[in-house]
DNA sequence: GCGACCGTTCGGCCCGGGACGAACTGACCA
DNA sequence: TGGTCAGTTCGTCCCGGGCCGAACGGTCGC
């Protein structure tokens, strides 16, 4: 039986706008500094210790220490999806955004991001649009690699055994509203995309762009030709 | 882009033990008086009051007034589906029941239970494995029914147009530590095995057992005969 | 109409926890 | 070996929010 204090205790470290952000911040699934979350949440370093310390002991991050840097990430899939799942109750909230500079940074997300591990925003729903189209994924009756699919990935050397991991799984999209393939089917993609350059990251953020070689490959691979 | 203030003040709704413990108690499905609510959190009824307002105007729930009793329960499934995935991240915790009571009530559920509007314990995960066996659910690439299980259901007399809700969905069984299905699918089956009188509540509560007519219906119809 | 009962509002109490700055440790660099 | 910088520990302040009991307002049943 889960116990309501467990679920609470969990609750409760997210309940804190601090923590929040800076879990939020974690979702672009890379390691960050403790002081790069104190700056990114605006609080003094030494309060951003004492909330990694707790977001650690409770399990929501793993931490990494490289001489006088402490690197924390998300824990593992999970945490990102939980975190997922929970802003895609409040994506009607939609923060316009205002001035130049945000509404191009909110511009670029839109076009292309990382989700933790996998392909979002407009890219994203466009690679789940053309698997399916090919009958590669089946969304019919939930999220599914179809028998094509399996044979798919492992013909372009993506292996699927990712534990107890979800092989496909629904993605809501907060910028698109729709769904987009995670799971570690969309974490194997993602990893390809970005290894052979297909598209790279813009900055140190989330956002991603699509390189002339890969509006070549995703054109070439799976007939997707309208990316911007 | 997910305000962290948001995210930070959704937690908060679950981040109190009360609040806690009361929407678990609602993960049943039914919907409870703000008097039941309150005894079963161990609270004053002046409390209760305040936590249901809270989480009411924060949309996790809804209510509905009859006369002079509050009926509240949760807003809509994607609610339960939010409580069932953080509580799949403690689960491992499993606070071990004391006392005959206790134990023999633990091992009602694990027998059989709803969690939320489908069917879960030992016997939402036969289910599932029948469905599977029978080629009517592929769990080999993610969680989806296959044609000939789309037409199975249709055949039942099973609609599945749900909106947004997705049809087939895992969920996470914090006794088997196994997936069971969930979505449009899992609680069409629900209601029907209730329907017919195939599955019957066991007092107020979530556990549920299987009658004899259902003994013979789960035979006859998915090939199931060992269900305890 | 009169109790009995459910829920609500309000005032007051108390505790937890989030914030900061100052002082300290330990790694890296000249 | 001293200076710098990242992170930590500790003391302190203060606010928000969870709890209760008492009083109040509807609703139901007799």
């Amino acid at each position: 039986m889960t116990a309501p204090s467990s679920l609470a205790q969990l609750a409760a470290l997210l309940a804190d706008e601090t923590r929040a952000a800076m879990c939020l911040a974690l979702l672009d699934g890379r390691a960050w500094t403790a002081g790069e979350l104190a700056r990114h949440a605006g609080v003094a370093r030494s309060t951003a210790t004492e909330h990694l310390h707790r977001l650690t002991a409770g399990g929501l991050l793993a931490e990494e220490r490289q001489g006088r840097h402490r690197y924390v990430r998300l824990a593992d899939a999970s945490v990102a999806t939980l975190l997922e799942d929970m802003s895609a109750r409040l994506a009607p909230d939609a923060t316009r955004p205002t001035g130049l500079r945000a509404a191009t940074a909110s511009a670029a997300l839109a076009r292309g991001r990382t989700c933790y591990d996998h392909l979002a925003g407009r890219l994203g729903v466009a690679v789940t649009d053309a698997l399916t189209a090919r009958g590669l994924l089946d969304q019919s009756g939930g999220f599914a690699l179809t028998e094509a699919g399996l044979r798919w990935m492992a013909g372009q050397g993506l292996r699927l055994d990712g534990g107890k991991r979800p092989v496909a799984r629904a993605c809501l999209d907060w910028t698109e509203r729709r769904p987009h393939l995670a799971g570690v089917a969309g974490a194997r993609l993602c990893e390809r995309f970005l290894a052979r350059g297909w598209v790279a990251r813009i900055g140190s953020g989330r956002a991603v762009r699509v390189t002339p070689d890969g509006r070549v490959a995703l054109a070439d691979l799976l007939g997707i030709d309208g990316v911007d």
